[in-house]
DNA sequence: GTTAATCTATCTAGTGATAGGTAGGTAGCA
DNA sequence: TGCTACCTACCTATCACTAGATAGATTAAC
């Protein structure tokens, strides 16, 4: 085989342990963490759940994975959007975008909110990462209220955050994106 | 036994299908659906997994009965705020109370936001009723957005249930009450 | 350059624990 | 006698998880 043909292989084919985080994460963001099994990942990438413990010796090691791997994306955007936006309203609006595109165009939900809603079930690896994830979240848009002089940012920024993911479960739920744009709709007229 | 005696164990020892209802809750709020066990539910009673299929055959009819009576309870609740309180500013402040006080003194989550979050993976008994117990709450709410003569009173109503549903997670989720007391001041500001 | 050793990613085949659920029996009460 | 609410004893399916084997790719030794 040749260098490059070897090359795009690298890249091209994707990595196991990647596809099973991409496949368990769409699962856990429907159902939650309690009703995804490795049988059932196992059977989507065609291949035996035994195999899947090589990459993810315990449950508990792909679900922190998991949500370490979210957290770190979310981290990444975040910043991506402080460099690329300017202006804290349209920083803001990115971040509500972001999760308006998940929701309408893959019909998927927050992993954090998800997996927050069953938090004292989880393992406490993976209910820390969550927990991590709100509070990066919330420092981020703290900083974007308090550019914006707003009193008390950190009441803004919760309180968004909530209504971010309360809207986006409630959506899912009754199956009405009308919903998460009400709420959105909120969150935009707030910086008006 | 007196007949005395008699009314008196009909009303004062708790029924069996109630404390396995009440089990129930408590954990599903707390973990969500599919962590929630038979056996457990029984052992936390001191009575066989087996015999709680006397009460509900199927987990699916436990999970419908639950809803269904959080939801009716729900609604009087609703009926007996809206006959109580006079004006609407009034009523929505006792409804985040409701929800304010179940969390801070039960450090429970609202059951129908928990299960929300897992929709995809219940049965659809179950699902519906969480459906029809949100769009109950929207209901009432738009109508008491609509007495204070907001304009797109529904709107108002699905951002107000997001936010206390949103906000009632991520405040246990991070056991941390401040950011559903920041939704709270929200809405409740929202009114003056 | 060939060979040997090692690593990777999967397999088969199984474990014990637990899930929801069933059949049939029984004590106490109306 | 029949009903209620439990019991014992069990079932089957599935759960997370493990051990050991193997084919193929990679690396190191000669």
């Amino acid at each position: 085989m040749l260098k490059a043909a070897k090359h795009r292989k690298m890249i091209s084919v994707m990595d196991s342990a990647t596809q099973i985080l991409d496949i368990a994460e769409r699962r856990m963001r429907q159902t939650g963490y309690n009703a995804v099994s490795y049988r059932d990942i196992a059977a989507e990438m065609g291949i035996k759940s035994a195999s899947l413990h090589y990459h993810f010796p315990k449950k508990e090691d792909l679900g922190a994975a998991l949500t370490q791997r979210y957290s770190d994306n979310f981290a990444g955007a975040l910043q991506d959007i402080a460099s690329r936006e300017t202006t804290p309203q349209a920083r803001i609006k990115a971040l509500v975008n972001i999760y308006s595109t998940e929701l309408k165009q893959r019909g998927l939900v927050c992993l954090c909110a998800v997996l927050g809603a069953e938090t004292e079930g989880l393992p406490d690896r993976v209910s820390g990462e969550i927990k991590t994830f709100f509070d990066k979240n919330i420092d981020w848009l703290t900083q974007q209220y308090d550019d914006l002089g707003k009193e008390a940012p950190a009441n803004h920024a919760k309180t968004t955050l909530s209504l971010l993911s309360g809207a986006m479960i409630l959506s899912a739920s009754n199956n009405d994106t009308s919903i998460f744009d009400a709420a959105a709709d909120c969150i935009l007229g707030g910086l008006a």
